[in-house]
DNA sequence: CGGGATAAGGCTACACCGTAGAACTTATTG
DNA sequence: CAATAAGTTCTACGGTGTAGCCTTATCCCG
């Protein structure tokens, strides 16, 4: 039996009951609102007893990083590496959609629990998949991660909203001579759609891999047939 | 002629100076370490004087990154949008590496000053010349440019570094029941190689960009002979 | 049941932070 | 020279994380 041995402070305070109250204060606050002592006064309980389950201000915002990366539910491998991938992608931009104000976290404490490793097993597992060899396939894996991951944050932090009427007027106000293409892509600006243009870019990389494992098979064809 | 009068207080201090050592203190110290007043302390004046040339904190933050930012050296379009598209990638990951511990704040403050809408038109251009339509352009060129940050990102963080011993560990000791692709890659992740990373998930999003530029092209002319 | 042992929780204090407001000093202008 | 404006500094306020010490409640063992 697992040892959830209820807490025996006279408060009843409970590890996971904070961690879900500072996730909540962050999660509303983002990180510059966010301060031990607002934590402390929001559950009615001192400052320094936060501290006193927490070591410090740091560790606990990791483990609002780790609590938070728990939500994610991640694919089970199927028979399509393509689709795998696809859904892991799905599934971490899920997670920024529902915490924009701390995925930032993930960034700067990347976690290496359990739900890191399952989703990156999930990621290795396709990579392996296309039969690319292994340092070219730990390299793609990760950058199919720091892409999400990438896309991800400038979403929650505003670099892909359709522009508004000021950043439209900035943009209207460049020389034409000078930016023909970013006035030319104006209207698309201000239309853009997250969401398809996520989709868009993901297939995009994996035919990019795809075309890369279709053309490395074939030369090792080639050179099996030489031998 | 421009109109850089020269500073009139009596310690001669200079915008721009100033803002030359809020950019190293950031770039040694770091953001938790950074503080108006050690900056102050730094240059030998009050920091209240800090905040007279720049109004707060936030907004020197925000100069920082700009100045930071204004360090990138543009390649000039050429005839070739793929070529065009790596030299834009390659310098955002330079400027990444040359000021790693403030690279976040790029994200932070999406800055639209002249640098970026230099880039970003470099980037749009080349989309446009693959002949996809502007709405796919537009967001291929965002997402083109969140995957070459987050991967830069990724790399001032540290989450792409070459793993080591205890990390190693770490790995080995998931069961390989479960987890037998990230096993199997860990001797590639003893010798992972960022700039090859990089270089290859570059030109798989490249790849995968023509890929569907061309079979785009293919659709249209087919729908034209049918008229 | 008694009496440590242990952990939870709280109080105080310290060093540091950003910055508002007013005062002072100097350079420029009329 | 006086007036003005800009640069610089001082003081103070409310906020921060957290070290050190203390009290109190609960558990475990004899």
């Amino acid at each position: 039996m697992a040892k959830t041995r209820k807490p025996r402070g006279r408060r009843g305070l409970d590890k996971s009951q904070i961690l879900d109250s500072a996730l909540d204060l962050l999660a509303t606050e983002g990180e510059a609102g966010f301060s031990i002592r607002k934590l402390g006064a929001s559950i009615g309980v001192d400052p320094m007893t936060v501290l006193h389950h927490f070591e410090s201000k740091e560790q606990l915002l990791r483990l609002i990083a780790d609590r938070s990366l728990s939500s994610v539910e991640l694919p089970p491998s199927s028979k399509d590496w393509q689709t795998d991938l696809r859904k892991v992608a799905d599934a971490y931009r899920a997670l920024a959609h529902r915490h924009p104000r701390l995925f930032h976290l993930h960034f700067r404490f990347h976690a290496t629990g359990p739900v890191d490793h399952a989703s990156s097993e999930v990621v290795y597992r396709a990579m392996r998949a296309t039969g690319l060899p292994n340092d070219v396939a730990a390299g793609l894996g990760l950058s199919f991660f720091a892409f999400v991951l990438g896309f991800a944050l400038a979403e929650t932090e505003g670099l892909l909203l359709p522009v508004n009427e000021l950043e439209e007027a900035e943009l209207r106000a460049l020389p034409s001579r000078d930016f023909p293409a970013t006035r030319a892509l104006i209207p698309a600006f201000r239309s853009l759609k997250p969401d398809a243009a996520f989709d868009v870019s993901v297939s995009v990389f994996i035919d990019g891999i795809a075309a890369r494992s279709r053309s490395f098979s074939a030369n090792k064809k080639v050179a099996a047939r030489r031998t």
